[in-house]
This record gives structure tokens, C-alpha cells and sequence, in this order.
DNA sequence: CCAGCATATCGAGATATCTCGATTTATGGA
DNA sequence: TCCATAAATCGAGATATCTCGATATGCTGG
């Protein structure tokens, strides 16, 4: 796996703390009516938590979708968004691969 | 543990390699007649192998040891730089914790 | 003390990232 | 069809990082 892109997703407080959000739904507002089963959580309630212009968090949701930490699931005009853990935990042992000494 | 720093310094390929190389000191050419019980690698080396300016790769053994990945001793005029497995651990162990979702 | 070497620090130009507001695209409702 | 809303994309200024050459510092041998 190249690290490279991964690690500069991560390089950055605010990404790192939107994964963190993500690993748990009660962290934003209760989903809108119609949107109770979905999973995942909407870029605005992503933004209203992160205090940032949408325009940069919806780059920073594709720059966390392109390097595979989230997925992305369209629902009428909303995306949503939730962690991949798989992606992340094959991450996560790559990097312990990499910097680990065996 | 505070993150963004160690985050930034690993936030560059040649750096990762740097630390790739320091685990084994036979990555490099053998120590200089004087310099045979000392444990690390001298910068001079590390630039050869990296193929950067000096400046530059002092630079980025400067900032390695800021976050504390590596270790620098002074014998005379040489430092030597070798890996801090235990700070690197401690790094990796508080990665995955922010990471993972449990 | 001086010359020479290894390393560190300084200053700067090139490049990349951050973050925004404006605009565009896509969707759903009246 | 028109409008309103959500999200994505675009373009740009501010800031940070990368990397260099030049210079400074520190050490050693003569």
C-alpha cells in the first residue's frame, strides 16, 4: 500500500477529527425524517460540527473518500458519509509495517 | 499525546525512508575507522543515501529529532542519529488509538 | 592559532496546502 | 417548469512546506 496519500489526509487536526466524530452517529444531531436507517452522516451536520465552509469540508470528505478512510452513499440530495474500518485498519498496519523495526 | 507534529514529520517520503533505513546500520557503509563502537549514523552518510543537500537533510534530522523518532550524540565532529524504538512505539500505540474505533 | 571538515542555521524562491466565497450540478417539492 | 436546498467544483489569496546555496558554528590536528 503507498502511504503516501493517506498520511496527507491525516495531516491535518480537522480531518483527524472528523473520522474520530464518524466512529460514532450520537456525535451529530438525530438524522431527519427519512433518513433514520440510513447510515452515515451528512455533510451538513459534518460542517456545522467542524465550523468550517462546505466548500471545504466537502473537499475534505473527498480527500478522506480518495484515499478510502470514508464512504460516500447518495440519498436523494444528501451524501452520506461513514468510516470504512477495514480501509482504515489495512492503513493502520501498513504504517505499523512501515515504521515498526519488525 | 499530541499528534499534528509527529503526523507532519512522517508527512514526507524521504523522512520515512531516513527512519526506514536507521533500523538497520547496515543500510549504510561501514562506520569510519574511530567510530566503530558508536551506535547511529553520521549525517554525511545519511545524505549520501538520500541524495539531498546537506542543509536539507540536516534539516530533517533536525525535525525527526524534535518529535523525538531519533536520537542525536556528538563524537567530536560528527552526530550520530539512531531511532527512539520507544518513542516511535508510543507514536504508533497513540496513532492507532486515535485511529481505530475501539 | 589556523585550516579543514562535519554539521547547523539562515534566507529565499518554488511549490503545495488551506480555506474561502462564488458558481455549478443534482435532486425533490410546489 | 421553477424554486429551494445539499453538495461538489472552481478560482484565488494567504500560509506553510520543501529544498537549495551561502554562511556560521564547532571540533580536531598540526
Amino acid at each position: 500500500m503507498d502511504l503516501e496519500k493517506p498520511i496527507a489526509a491525516l495531516n491535518n487536526p480537522v480531518r483527524r477529527d472528523i473520522l474520530g466524530w464518524l466512529k460514532d452517529r450520537s456525535n451529530f444531531p438525530p438524522p431527519l425524517p427519512g433518513h433514520e436507517g440510513i447510515e452515515g452522516v451528512c455533510v451538513g451536520y459534518i460542517q456545522d460540527k467542524a465550523q468550517l465552509s462546505q466548500s471545504t469540508i466537502s473537499n475534505y470528505m473527498g480527500l478522506l473518500k480518495q484515499v478510502g478512510f470514508v464512504v460516500a452513499e447518495r440519498h436523494g440530495q444528501w451524501t452520506f458519509y461513514r468510516r470504512d474500518e477495514a480501509k482504515i485498519q489495512a492503513f493502520l498496519a501498513a504504517f505499523n509495517d512501515e515504521l515498526s523495526k519488525r
